[in-house]
DNA sequence: GGAAAAAATGATACCGATAACACAAGAGAG
DNA sequence: CTCTCTTGTGTTATCGGTATCATTTTTTCC
């Protein structure tokens, strides 16, 4: 059918303008008569001319539809479902998304910073807040609408759409004492690479202290938060300390994972150990005892930061610190 | 410290060469000598130069390094992993991902197809086949380098790397007859927008036909798979036909939510039914019975998805039929 | 009716790289 | 010692839009 990709030099042509006016119509910016308007709308219709994207990028300071978001993985935790509720979102204001993963390694954001900023984004979104000196060097440098994630930020570098981590956590070790917990353990993963799964046992531990509770023992392992890591957590601590009669794990998954080891070795739940995760995943919610856990909203956060960002984009005002609230859920395994 | 970006202009101002000369040098490619190779090396250093890839991909036909990246969705199912291993691996080589999901919905993909297009991408990678006739239009046009995952394709458009989802279901199908099971359901899900998963129930009921048993009891919900679509179909498949004695589930994750249906309902896994899902995804291989299952590896195929890709960017030969092998797991569910 | 203001449109430069070709210097062949 | 071939380097055009400013046309208002 069509021989080439028609430019707009074609539209303009067939439409009897000038390419700037086409490009005025096209954008809808500028002055144009209601006239021309249709003219160069049909004309665009008829070649079926799509905009190269690339070169109105190139060729213009404010052009870029290319977002940068950044996410510590995809697979497994909650992060799947942010990015794709802010995709969605980006897709339908016509924008574009440039994904990349860290695995909460600081040098892999600078490096991946590097390299999608080379594409002139119109905006980025970022995991957390702890940047390397270089990362905050390229992001002053760039002066790019920016929304943090994740961590709730009150002092944010420019926009922060966030959770309160550490409240969490608090929360979460209220609760533990108030089901007559006390020896008690936390149990992550990532050590190497610690996310901010562990400012919520912070929160936790700080519950505890403000209760006169003896402190949690805490077991972090090597690899990423998954059903296994929750598994072997579990039965090295219960292997290590004994008796505990809880344990707080960084995610559901790991907290599942727990479970399953403590009914292997035995132990009744609630009735000898109380096991309580995090993030509110699906699975978490029919198990025959429901978990408990705090409940997260990945897709307000996602859908509230990519709204965020093309409002900057957009140079409109922003609330520049929203907090996604999240939700305590009993369930029945503490 | 800089005022601006260095452009490669600078960069061969400070290293006394032409521009084109430092952009050789950059890239690699063409002649130069080595003493002019070891000045623009340094000149480039020292201003830290980063190079234009926006600027480079408008300039050339053949230097973009985005690549397209087409799934379904990010969360619950497998495509978080895939898509993080491609991403990795395209990372590892220099190359940008630029992200889209269409929840198996050929008219997203063609409009996701259209927007990528107009960043001139290096390659696409996109899951299935089915396209629409627009899609498939867009892609001879654009002759690029195409890599189609997920299903296997013996006549790929341009590369295939999939699964063989027939036969998933066929050997599944025979595993569910050889444990003596006769009145046999399937459970999937996505109705309005089947993906691939659907073609796995197809190969089952072949596996039940070859061997004389009735056709299976099938029933898809309207919504994406997970946990509660699992719980609901087996409650609605069971209200409907009583006696069941097996449900294979379109996945893991629905499978498991099946589970927990059947206990909430008295029934014995596997003494009064069988309950077999697909994906392998690590929560089912620590439940307290491990469930029947398909392991499929997500890395093997993103990681052969994105080489076969690059490999094909460079313009080297590949195989274009690469099959990931799939591996059944009896488990103790069925 | 004519000047000033506003609206519509056009001409040109430019973004930062790469492609294609031109050209100078040095090496090797006869 | 010239002639060709190779090597290294530079020059110019180009990709497809957008920004800027100039110019023409229309409207407004006294």
């Amino acid at each position: 059918m069509d021989k080439r990709k028609p430019s707009l030099t074609q539209v303009a042509e067939a439409a009897g303008v000038s390419k700037m006016t086409a490009s005025r119509v096209l954008r809808n910016s500028g002055r144009f008569s209601g006239e021309t308007r249709a003219r160069v709308l049909q004309a665009a219709d008829r070649l079926n001319y799509v905009p190269d994207r690339l070169a109105a990028a190139f060729g213009s300071e404010t052009a870029s539809t290319l977002v940068g978001v950044l996410v510590p993985r995809l697979s497994g935790g909650l992060f799947g479902q942010v990015v794709e509720t802010i995709d969605a979102t980006l897709t339908r204001f016509g924008y574009q998304t440039l994904i990349g993963t860290y695995e909460n390694r600081a040098e892999q954001e600078e490096a991946w910073l590097k390299s999608v900023l080379s594409w002139r984004p119109a905006g980025l979104i970022l995991t957390g807040r702890g940047h390397t000196e270089g990362t905050s060097a390229m992001l002053k440098a760039a002066t790019l609408p920016l929304v943090e994630i994740w961590d709730l930020n009150t002092r944010p570098t420019d926009i922060s759409v966030g959770i309160n981590h550490f409240d969490c956590g608090y929360e979460m070790g209220r609760l533990f004492l108030s089901r007559g917990r006390r020896r008690i353990a936390c149990a992550g993963a990532d050590a190497s690479a610690p996310g901010l799964g562990q400012v919520r046992f912070h929160g936790f531990q700080e519950a505890l202290r403000d209760a006169g509770a003896p402190p949690a023992e805490t077991e972090i392992l090597e690899d990423r938060p998954s059903f296994y890591q929750g598994f072997y957590a579990a039965q090295t601590l219960l292997a290590r300390h004994g008796k505990l009669d809880g344990i707080y794990f960084q995610n559901d998954e790991m907290a599942i994972g727990g479970m399953a080891y403590c009914q292997s070795a035995g132990l009744g739940i609630p009735g000898d150990i109380g096991i309580a995760g995090w993030g509110g995943m699906d699975a978490a919610a029919i198990l025959e005892r429901r978990l408990t856990t705090t409940n997260v909203s990945t897709r307000a956060l996602g859908k509230a930061a990519a709204e965020a960002l093309l409002t900057r984009v957009r140079g409109e005002p922003v609330r520049d610190v929203i907090e996604i609230p999240t939700k305590l859920i009993p369930g029945g395994t503490l």
